[in-house]
DNA sequence: AGCACGTTCACGTGGCGTGAGGGTCC
DNA sequence: AGGACCCTCACGCCACGTGAACGTGC
């Protein structure tokens, strides 16, 4: 079967190199120059063996389908992973912008009608507990 | 000076291809290979001599800057431009979503505003001029 | 008639993946 | 002691730019 440390390594969701490597559908080397050209920046033991994680992955399966799908070569790809993180920020902050678009409008509603009650209601106006 | 019909070109803002090759700083061959992958889409004269717009000069100009200066390949500079348009497009959004949330926020307060002052001031409205 | 246009084909270079060789760590 | 890691070097392939050849329109 699979060997001890192989084994342990995926336990931990953190993977030597020729692990990856087939998990990614790739080379083990064009795992070592995709560090090189700083696309992927796996964690290392203290005897210099790199450990790829989960995210690490994903980011070489992106890779991947970038490379061999589409045909980009490296310089593309560290272009586009750039853009698509921009992309990712601006819906992020389109989401949140609404949110608070939403939850200002309600504030501005809560304000008035309690101004208005208490104009509307003259009678001693409920003081909270102290 | 120049020849006739590339002043007559220059000066409806259209070029042909060897006058956009060269403010592009590309060789002409290259401007014809792009278009058949799709990236610029020059009008044909009846003569079907290409007629590169301002705009496709632009674009031109931020191929060769992807290509040159950052090293990606037509298959990157293809996704990089549906990129970064779709950035461009998300930006407009968010200015929009911001406008829309200000002006929002203004009718919320003229609405209760009116409404305050029928409850405050019981006498008769000042209408606007009609 | 000539010049710049059109298309197609061929060559050269460079980027990238793959493998081999040799050293080091469990 | 063996196996997988580390790194560096070398080969091969393919994409792309550039030029040449040849035909066509103004």
């Amino acid at each position: 079967m699979a060997k001890p440390d192989e084994l342990f390594a995926e336990d931990q969701g953190v993977f030597m190199i020729s692990v990856a490597a087939r998990l990614a559908g790739m080379h083990p080397q064009t795992l070592r120059i995709y560090e090189t050209k700083g696309l992927v920046s796996p964690k290392r033991t203290r005897g210099n063996t790199r450990l790829y994680s989960e995210a690490d992955l994903e980011r070489l399966r992106l890779i991947q389908r970038l490379t061999t799908e589409l045909g980009l070569n490296l310089a593309g790809v560290e272009v586009v992973l750039r853009l698509e993180d921009e992309l990712r920020r601006a819906h992020e902050r389109l989401e949140r912008l609404d949110r608070q678009r939403r939850e200002e409008i309600q504030n501005v509603h809560k304000q008035y009608r309690r101004d208005l009650v208490l104009y509307q209601a003259p009678r001693p106006v409920p003081t909270r507990q102290h």
